[in-house]
DNA sequence: CAAAAATAGTACGAAATCGTACTTGAAAAG
DNA sequence: CTTTTCAAGTACGATTTCGTACTATTTTTG
């Protein structure tokens, strides 16, 4: 019986859209009206992955629909997060950049999350976490691989 | 710094998303046209827990708003995939019950997947997975209880 | 070099999700 | 027993997300 070879894969991805829908009420619970988990994670990619990146690339890294990301670009926009700039590289292309606003919507953010995250430390320590994760980074790396490769 | 601690927390979170997305297109992919993630979950849901829930039942377990699971169910009931039932014990609430169209709505899903999860199992082998699971769970249950103490 | 194919981004409409407010029934308070 | 408060579900409008189709630009092909 295939199914039961297959039952932790389903197990796992239940897990971590579980954890995805925690983490994300918990984040959006602390950011300013109107901003989103979509946008927070634009900015907070950004400042991680330093160069300025193009809005496809952007979609890519959080596997939304090229229209998502115009629309979430738009957003933070309006709120003067981020400033278009044109692609010396391709005439069709953009470039998103940060601003000093956007910077510190990241660190507010960050800040208004700190105490979570230290409650959460006490509960499930660093160390646990850090034994978890690469192989879970593994596992996600395999999916991504087998997105692209499978129909 | 407090933000260190808490960076392994923050890379949690964003596998976790990364993963439930790439798993979701996966899944909706396979799924009949105008069927997505959710009806596939409410379905598997009463499979495996149990053949009756009610709709707050359900829009706790997958932690989505009570609106959204009635929109949800909508759908489900116009493709014949559940009933409703008045619930005895509750005059207010209602019972969702599983029907034999959908058994076969969601056994016909599985079948789908399972060439994808038969690859996958090639690449991250169920024994790996069933490594990471345990702690995995762990730790969802500790984010779980973290949502109901803190404001 | 010119024509064709591919790519980056957007406009638009459809749907899913959510928050608020409301209706109805149950539980608690007096 | 009556009144008040609380809980289950829904109607409604707003926002997010997506798929399709389109424009503009780049790359490929002949």
């Amino acid at each position: 019986m295939p199914d039961d070879n297959h039952a932790p894969y389903y197990t796992l991805f239940l897990e971590a859209g579980i954890i995805n829908q925690i983490g994300s009420a918990f984040l959006e619970a602390r950011l300013p009206k109107g901003l989103l988990v979509s946008h927070f994670g634009v900015v907070s990619h950004l400042i991680r992955v330093r160069d300025a990146a193009t809005p496809l690339e952007l979609a890519k890294a959080f596997q939304v629909a090229k229209t998502t990301m115009t629309h979430t670009l738009g957003g933070l926009e309006k709120h003067g997060f981020i400033q278009f700039r044109p692609n010396p590289k391709d005439g069709r292309s953009k470039q998103v950049c940060l601003t000093a606003a956007g910077r510190q919507f990241h660190d507010e953010a960050v800040a208004k999350l700190s105490p979570v995250f230290a409650e959460l430390s006490q509960r499930f320590s660093p160390e646990r976490v850090r034994v978890l994760l690469p192989e879970l980074s593994n596992f996600r790396a395999e999916v991504d691989h087998l997105r692209d490769e499978v129909d």
